[in-house]
DNA sequence: CGCCAGGTTGATTTCGCTCAAGCAATGTGG
DNA sequence: CCACATTGCTTGAGCGAAATCAACCTGGCG
């Protein structure tokens, strides 16, 4: 499992390391693995399982803003700036987390610079990630957002059938699959209702039905006449 | 200049190092740093003026996603994924820009690990503010947008005048604006008539009168009844 | 002078939000 | 086991915000 992550880049010492300073838990669906404003408490490396990264705003509205998957690592931001949290960390299903200490983390650093490196790297993907859907957010109608969000999940949750169709089994509910592209769920549901007469995407409770996957990709594109 | 920058970090023989491997540029206004699509052939570090980072979406709609001032650094991304850049960078005005060649970027990096753990407190930060732009996106209305954005430009470019009111002076045309919210440019210009008629701000061209901030920051609260 | 980019304004339409009701699945306490 | 809340989702009606399309204005600038 580590081999996949970001801790790949440390030496055989060093893991002896990570391995004294780090401890292993079990969330299930729903269980919060750190709140935003809480103080940084180590980093958190999921080994199975999909975790929510959360944020709320004055109102309380709730944005979910990234899902993390085994490999990845979380709340470092919090150990290398000192500051509180700035994200809810929630897991939406069974999940298996590693922790591992800001002390050591601390350490692990100083002893491999690559890791820091590694995290840098895995940051600025985020940071990439975060601008895509800024400009998807000012462009894209909410068709066309949820349409790309769709062939996004689908990558890692869809499965093509015997049919030359696509199936996906949705990791989230209506209402964050509204947050993640800034829209209201009852909008959501309309959507997918005229996906649904337009023969796009086929859904049932969290489980979706895409008989062309290129049909999606039409959709994104803005209404050109052409 | 270098004190006030990520460079901060760097020890004496380094500084040596850098100062051998950099060069000095002046760009006037609308020139190009970098482009998007272009390989990262350095690191870019903001003197003196304001450098616009953009990116252009598949139908070649602009969105200015962040400014960057005296001390940021920019284009580092590139040199350390080896990816080409992401977004264009463009002085928005006469700028200074110091670029650091790849290669002596990566000698010290790797002298000094504090300037790759600087580099990462940086991008977190920048992706903590892409995240907070997002839940704005997601949950508010144009109009409190655009408030927001006059509040962040009013901390670096506003002037308290005599009388208790705020001026301002904008870094960007209305086009910019609007993409910064993600809305069309004809709607900020609605929403500045009516600021007017509201007496929350006064535009005439670039500059920004605003009598009390605080109507602003009131403009950010979503509806409320009470 | 004509041209053009940047900006404003108007008319109209569309999209998405709000408020509200209703429904199915799930859970809870008596 | 049933009455009853609760939660997540769907659907409808009406409205308001913002996009679209278009005209027009203004200040540079070759």
């Amino acid at each position: 499992m580590r081999k996949r992550s970001d801790w790949s880049v440390l030496g055989q010492d060093e893991v002896t390391l990570l391995a004294s300073g780090q401890s292993s838990y079990s969330y299930s669906a729903g269980e919060s693995l750190y709140s935003m404003g809480e103080a940084g408490d180590g980093v958190y490396c999921v080994c199975s399982g999909t975790v929510a990264i959360r944020r709320l705003d004055a109102e309380g509205n709730s944005v979910l803003l990234q899902l993390a998957y085994p490999g990845d690592s979380l709340g470092y931001e919090a150990v290398l700036t000192g500051e509180p949290h700035r994200c809810n960390a929630e897991a939406l299903g069974p999940a298996n987390v590693c922790h591992i200490r800001s002390q050591t983390v601390r350490a692990l650093l100083d002893k491999n610079p690559n890791l820091g490196l590694q995290f840098l790297r895995r940051t600025a993907a985020s940071l990439d990630d975060a601008q895509d859907k800024l400009v998807h957010h000012a462009t894209l109608s909410n068709r066309a957002k949820l349409a790309h969000l769709l062939l996004i999940l689908m990558d890692r949750y869809g499965r093509l059938t015997a049919d030359g169709a696509s199936t996906l089994h949705l990791p989230v509910s209506r209402r964050d699959l509204a947050s993640m592209i800034g829209a209201r769920h009852e909008t959501v549901s309309r959507i997918i209702g005229r996906f649904e007469t337009d023969g796009i995407a086929y859904f049932s409770g969290r489980s979706v039905r895409i008989p062309q996957v290129n049909a999606l990709v039409e959709e994104i594109r803005p209404q050109l006449v052409g």
